[in-house]
DNA sequence: GAGTTTTTTGCAACAGTATTGCATTATAAA
DNA sequence: TTTATAATGCAATACTGTTGCAAAAAACTC
């Protein structure tokens, strides 16, 4: 559906760019979130800073969020639908999978409420980040074991 | 208590250099996590990838242990007691002022109990990063503050 | 649709971050 | 003190991220 990224645009009073319609289809397909790097594996002619350009675009408008992992490497997901420009409501745990290197969002997993006044520190915002192994990682990991096994 | 650093060389069976003996007292001396551009500029002659894997000696041997804070840049702290070669045991939050920039360590502030198997995934680390403005930031503002009003 | 204005894009240049190989130097062991 | 071992600093390289500017594309006006 290429027009769901045309709507998307539309509504927040953005210019329906190339660039723009394939980034941002891409983030709506896919399954995990997006390094910079990512993307431009994707599309292999669209230029690095026109990317970062773009991300920033759409993180501003809360099109897509960022998603902290624990590496040094920012990823990118889309937003849930309550996002809106400067005000994104994106208060979920990321899962970064250690065996593949992929981040999923887990949006059924809230940050932690952590009381406002801490230690006398002033706390805004709290961040959760899970590492372990994806579900796909696993099915490999047991395929893996019972070839072993067989081969026993 | 330059000793210090030299006991806990010692004890890792680390050879005492002085690039070694120099950061890990400034380690020791700090209140905050240390970013390895904050090592750099405090002592301008040592080579950055000296530094690189002076760090990453240290992380190894349980001394030091990464403090994930949300930036993309890694910083480093002192380890608890407890921690050794390959098994750390810094199983807590840390804080990252929004204002100053600066990471610490919530020792007391243990990172959160999560399930090990959530949606299909192993879940083997959680990590929490609060973020806000830090006591010292505080004191700042407040005065800030009382300035404006004396001069209304 | 053609022409004009505005925005976006891609390139150049640059600063910062991180890693590896290797010769030199410092430390530890004999 | 001499020898063996390990750490350091330099060169080279790759990757990451930012800004200014001219060309190209999109939006707007007629
Ligand atoms: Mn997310
Ligand atoms: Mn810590
Ligand atoms: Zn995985
Ligand atoms: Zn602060």
């Amino acid at each position: 559906m290429a027009s769901n990224s045309i709507k998307i645009l539309e509504e927040n009073g953005l210019s329906k760019t190339e660039v723009r319609k394939k980034v941002l289809n891409l983030f709506i397909d896919s399954a995990c979130a997006l390094s910079l790097s990512d993307i431009e594996a994707a599309f292999s002619k669209i230029d690095r800073i026109t990317l970062y350009r773009t991300l920033k675009t759409f993180e501003n408008k809360g099109i897509i969020h960022k998603a902290v992992d624990g590496t040094n490497h920012p990823k990118y997901a889309i937003c849930e639908a309550s996002c809106s420009e400067h005000k994104h409501e994106d208060d979920h745990a990321h899962f970064h999978c250690l065996s593949c290197g992929k981040t999923v969002c887990f949006e059924h997993v809230p940050n932690p409420a952590i009381p406002e006044l801490l230690n006398g520190y002033v706390v805004e915002e709290a961040t959760l980040i899970l590492s372990g192994t994806c579900k796909e990682c696993l099915v490999q990991k047991k395929s893996r074991i019972s070839i072993t096994e067989t081969l026993e």
